[in-house]
DNA sequence: TACAGTTACGGACCGCGTAAGCATA
DNA sequence: TATGCTTACGCGGTCCGTAACTGTA
């Protein structure tokens, strides 16, 4: 077994199982994946795709923990690699973000800002997906750094910290009856269609759930991935908007009237995770600090050893998260 | 980077700096393992040992870094291999035990006759060790399993599963004082010189820290590492032998009293750990189950696929651990 | 016929082993 | 002088790229 044929074949599950776009990719010809493959799927005793004709249609299920293994190893190579880059004081690479669409266009963008001036020869990917996309891409080996809210056993073998506290707020158009409210109930604003995101959260904090507690069923109109879309039509009059805090800009959203929506909804924890025992490079620290303040280097690398709850916990039991 | 390489470096590593006792155990020749580690060192751009003139004296900070790493990758290649043999039925293979002189001499015995009927053809190495010397080997990857009381701290990266609960019991000759004592109280104890394990075990249940709770000094007239040794000074009337319960023999030392200490001394448990990600083949599914019925497949997944304390301590709040 | 993967073959490269060289205890 | 690592060099295997072939939509 070699790492090239590993290399070849991670890229070959990267390309859709395709295996020319693949070798193209590896800049190399399409023969030497195609051979490459076959020695390790004969070293291995066992067909690693499924193959109709001779095109690849599917991916074994033996196949499947060949490929993960592989992704391990690769990325546990690629980290040797970073130890000579980070000896050398290197401060250049590549930084991958797997995010939400709400991180991506309202949290990040001064901290990457930030982050470009500090280190320009380091370049940023940002990869924005759902939750289980950001999944994929961590499976993958295809992000550093994740970033999301809720849905943590999605994300097995990260390490997770938190990051900050958020709460919903609700927003309508100035004109409307709720508008003149501080601090409305669940009744009065089940009294109107409500827009908000896709299945937002699932769990203790589900929308609906909240509602359902109190007797009420809430009228859920319009449901979009991200706030612009809800915030667009909240403008239309199509209904109550429901969003994240940090998706609200007071000079961009003066046409609407915020309301606080804590006294409602369950605050929410956005957390950052990593791969356990993945290098973490000094501007990737940095990173992270910038994002989170209180996640210093210290913080990181114990919560990046601890590995059960009890050890983990303790961590950020002293930490004040801040809240957006 | 070859996977060579890294199979150089960790046989170095492991054969004591030595590159040509490593060169010997890989089947080649000396210049080899030298041509490319000097190799790998250049692609790297920094030194993974320390030379004194011509010969490797230690290893650099980096340099355990890279051997880490490179570990965990031919670990992930040897899985890759295992998921073949696994495929294919294979009932072949190694299981490699690091554990404690009590588990090994007294405990272990009929679990691994019982195991060895059943796969003849998988080998069984028994790595005994002090708990420093195991997580040594866990950390060189040269066991698949270590079996331990306490010391948790020293395994981080290792799925921990509890095995069966102990207690202490106290020997004594059969004309000794106590013999006669069912339930001797701590300062009748203290009353006598006693021989117990060496540093039996920090923390809480450390042996002077439980006498001094209640104002009691013991008095340890001898420390040994293994119950055998302890009892055979016993025998010979040195003092009053606290020792393990699995190390008592009804046949073997009948001319001994056995008296139970557990309403003196807490009791302690015996857990089982293997690598996060490991690949657990059939057999060592099985052996673990003959050592501790409880832990069957499916808990086991969970309990690796659990990374927090709070999904882990769940999967064994309901069951009842055996007391040996 | 276009597309995707396999087979065939020649050339470049690489890693190994033997043998000789060199530093240290 | 013995031990242990490095350097030198020739051989054999391996991997790649080009090109021709084959099965499928």
């Amino acid at each position: 077994m070699k790492l090239q044929q590993l290399r070849y074949l991670a890229a070959v599950a990267q390309s859709g199982l395709n295996i020319t776009a693949a070798a193209e990719k590896l800049h190399t010809s399409q023969p030497a994946v195609s051979k490459q493959l076959k020695l390790l799927e004969d070293e291995l005793g066992f067909n690693i795709f499924v193959r109709s004709g001779r095109t690849l249609t599917k991916i074994t299920p033996a196949g499947q923990q060949v490929i993960e293994r592989a992704v391990k190893v690769l990325r546990e190579v690629q980290n040797i690699k970073g130890i000579s880059a980070e000896l050398k004081g290197e401060n250049a690479g590549v930084l991958s973000i797997g995010t939400t669409h709400t991180q991506a266009r309202y949290v990040l963008p001064p901290v990457i800002q930030q982050f470009r001036q500090q280190y320009p020869d380091v370049k940023v990917q940002l990869h924005q997906g759902t939750s289980e996309q950001i999944a994929e891409m961590v499976a993958l080996d295809r992000i550093d750094l994740a970033i999301a809210t809720g849905a943590h056993d999605l994300f097995p073998g990260l390490v997770k910290v938190p990051c900050y506290h958020w709460n919903r707020h609700i927003v309508v158009p100035n004109n409307h009856p709720l508008a003149g409210i501080k601090k409305p109930t669940l009744k009065q604003l089940a009294a109107y269609p409500i827009v908000t995101y896709v299945f937002s959260f699932t769990g203790s904090s589900s929308l609906p759930l909240i509602f359902a507690k109190n007797d009420l069923v809430p009228n859920v109109a319009l449901t979009a991935q991200d706030a612009d879309v809800i915030k667009t039509y909240v403008r239309l009059g199509l209904g109550v908007g429901i969003v994240a805090s940090m998706a609200l800009d007071p000079s961009e959203d003066s046409d609407l009237t915020v309301i606080d929506a804590s006294h409602l909804f369950p605050a929410h924890t956005t957390w950052m995770g990593f791969t356990r025992g993945g290098l973490l490079r000094r501007y990737m620290y940095d990173f992270i600090q910038m994002f989170a303040p209180h996640l210093n280097k210290r913080l990181l690398d114990r919560a990046a050893q601890a590995e059960n709850h009890e050890t983990f916990d303790g961590l950020f039991d002293d930490v004040q998260l801040p809240s957006k």
